[in-house]
DNA sequence: AATCTCGCACGATCAGAAGCTTAA
DNA sequence: TTAAGCTTCTGATCGTGCGAGATT
């Protein structure tokens, strides 16, 4: 067996560590041995030895003493020391790797999480879209660990490499036998209550705040700028999260993986694979090598906050803005702010959420306190400079540090501002305020605010409360124009009375009022003028937008139908995926 | 030829200083 | 009059894409 002859003795794990189970539907008798799915894990051995647990308490950044509130959510310091002892994060995950370790926490089968069946929350992939399915899954499980996308079977792969979209970007066939939909359009998997079925209490449930903005990259295959310094994310991830126990202390950090086994490039004015990934690990799979890289690597970011309350968590969006990229090896000492990547592959990060004991130590007695997060759509390739100049005016039109290379800012934008409701990357709640927000007008405030409180009052029950620990981060999230995009992605009906809830609820929230991030003018969203101002690179003069050719345009075409809809649709605000 | 690095100009952000208003 | 609170201004720092030159 290729993993076999690949591991080192101590990373070779008892056979517990490597599922040999070929019964996944879509291993497509590929050499593929290793499997994430819940239903096929049969242990929890790296799971109870948690690589996880000493990766994640060594990685809390440098920040954490500057964003970590003072309220009686935060453990304090003397619990953050704890939480977060300095560790040699490799060394201790090696040593996590033995099999001692794995015994040691060696679960009976019965404890396992939830059968396939009766895992609702299973990330739905998108069919028909850039990449494969990613099915979410615990990091927490060591077959989880080691195989977590089911997609990268051969056969996945070989039709991630064969089928391509007129984008270039491979329309690989979906294993799960529950589609996320056909299309961008495609319904979104909704959970309104816990009564609701399908929902997992105890589990929880994670929507991707600025989806929409991450489709608009996708669209277009989404790439990130790495530099030696790093690179700030743009679209940054930022989440949304509901079902946690408010009292339960948690781990929240993303990791970045290697989306597929190739190295990209832009050819012919669209991404095209170009021979194998290159890999740190010479003759080992693929599996084991993004494993490897990942949890060996630096590429793994512990958000500030963390740990932190269920409550806290759950109380505004958990946003990861700066997380930075970099192509250089040697930034591991950065205090876990930088993930090392190299250029011209693709990633995909991941969303981690880790159950911590009160005093910093994972409880190992207890299956499913980690639990992952993968949304496709933020799946990006790391270059060194963009390849794609759609990607480049999409970065310049929506990233406020980009304003300088917009065309006629001041008299595109001001007071028409229909695009620019991207947050800024930083968490302070003063940089949501774009331009064009204040002379907004006051129905498209209250129309935002509402859509904002509805989906905040929705998801976070005690929201509501006002600023509390954490505001340094509490970004309200509302970007509207990106989010009528998701909206016609995610029609949801809106659950009867939900206006009538959220409406003074905005009013009275002062937080959100204070810091309006997308007010706009809806009226104005589609001037030619603006359309002309994205298009920085094409003279507008000389070559006059088509409205049918630019794919810009429809998507400010879409936005502007989709706004019509909003108020309706506000449920389908966010992405959102559940998995455990 | 493809890719990467570095310096540049520009805008955003942030913190501190300065100025103004108000109440004791 | 003075202190407290608020707003505005200012400069340092950071983040951005661009483009020339270097590297592979």
């Amino acid at each position: 067996m290729q993993l076999e002859h690949c591991l080192s003795p101590s990373i070779m794990l008892s056979k517990k560590f490597l599922n040999v189970s070929s019964s996944y539907p879509h291993s497509g008798g590929s050499e593929l041995v290793l499997h994430d799915h819940p239903i096929i894990s049969t242990t929890d051995n790296l799971e109870r030895s948690s690589p996880l647990k000493k990766i994640t308490r060594g990685m809390t950044n440098q920040s954490d003493t500057d964003n970590f509130p003072d309220s009686k959510d935060s453990p304090g310091d003397v619990q953050r020391s704890k939480l977060s002892p300095v560790l040699d994060g490799v060394s201790e995950l090696r040593h996590s790797f033995d099999g001692s370790a794995a015994d040691r926490y060696l679960l009976s089968q019965s404890s396992q999480p939830q059968s396939a069946a009766t895992a609702p929350s299973a990330m739905f992939p998108y069919p028909s879209q850039h990449g494969p399915a990613h099915p979410a899954f615990s990091i927490g499980s060591p077959s989880r660990y080691m195989a977590h996308h089911p997609v990268i079977t051969n056969g996945a792969y070989n039709s991630l490499l064969s089928n391509s979209s007129p984008q270039g970007y491979p329309a690989a066939g979906y294993p799960y036998p529950q589609q996320y939909g056909h299309s961008y359009q495609g319904a979104p998997f909704y959970q309104f209550s816990s009564t609701q079925p399908g929902l997992v209490p105890g589990k929880a449930q994670v929507y991707l705040c600025n989806r929409p903005l991450w489709l608009k990259f996708h669209r277009h295959q989404t790439e990130m700028i790495i530099t030696k310094q790093g690179r700030r994310m743009f679209p940054f991830l930022s989440f949304n999260i509901s079902g946690l126990d408010p009292t339960a202390h948690y781990n929240i950090f993303v990791d970045v993986i290697l989306a597929d086994p190739n190295h990209w490039r832009f050819q012919g004015g669209k991404w095209v694979p170009c021979g194998k990934a290159d890999t740190n690990v010479q003759g080992k799979s693929f599996q084991l090598t993004r494993f490897l890289d990942t949890y060996l690597g630096n590429r793994v970011y512990m958000h500030p906050d963390s740990p932190n309350t269920g409550a806290h968590w759950m109380r505004q969006e958990i946003s990861f803005g700066k997380l930075k990229l970099t192509n250089n090896k040697g930034a591991s000492n950065n205090n876990g702010q930088m993930v090392v990547l190299q250029s011209l592959h693709k990633y995909q990060p991941r969303l981690h959420v880790v159950e911590v004991n009160e005093d910093g130590t994972e409880d190992t007695s207890q299956p499913g306190r980690v639990q992952t997060f993968t949304f496709p759509e933020t799946q990006f390739i790391a270059v060194t400079a963009y390849q794609n100049t759609d990607i480049t005016q999409l970065k310049i039109d929506h990233n406020p540090f980009a304003k300088g290379f917009r065309d006629n800012y001041d008299t595109i934008y001001t007071g028409c501002d229909m695009d620019r409701l991207t947050p800024s990357p930083n968490d302070s709640p003063r940089s949501q305020i774009v331009p064009g927000a204040r002379y907004a007008m006051a129905g498209s405030f209250l129309q935002d605010q509402f859509v904002s409180n509805y989906a905040k009052a929705r998801f976070h029950p005690g929201a509501g409360a006002g600023p509390g620990p954490g505001t340094d981060r509490s970004v309200p999230h509302t970007y509207l124009g990106e989010e009528a995009e998701g909206l016609a992605a995610e029609r949801s009906p809106l659950p009867p009375g939900a206006a009538e809830d959220a409406k003074p609820k905005d009013l009275s929230d002062s937080s959100w009022i204070e810091t309006p991030s997308s007010i706009k003018s809806i009226d104005s969203s589609d001037s030619g003028i603006y359309e002309q101002a994205k298009r920085r690179r094409i003279s507008p003069a000389d070559t006059p937008v088509s409205e049918s050719s630019s794919p810009l345009k429809s998507e400010v075409l879409a936005q502007r139908d989709c706004e019509k809809t909003c108020a309706k649709d506000i449920g389908g605000y966010y992405g959102f995926y559940s998995h455990s």
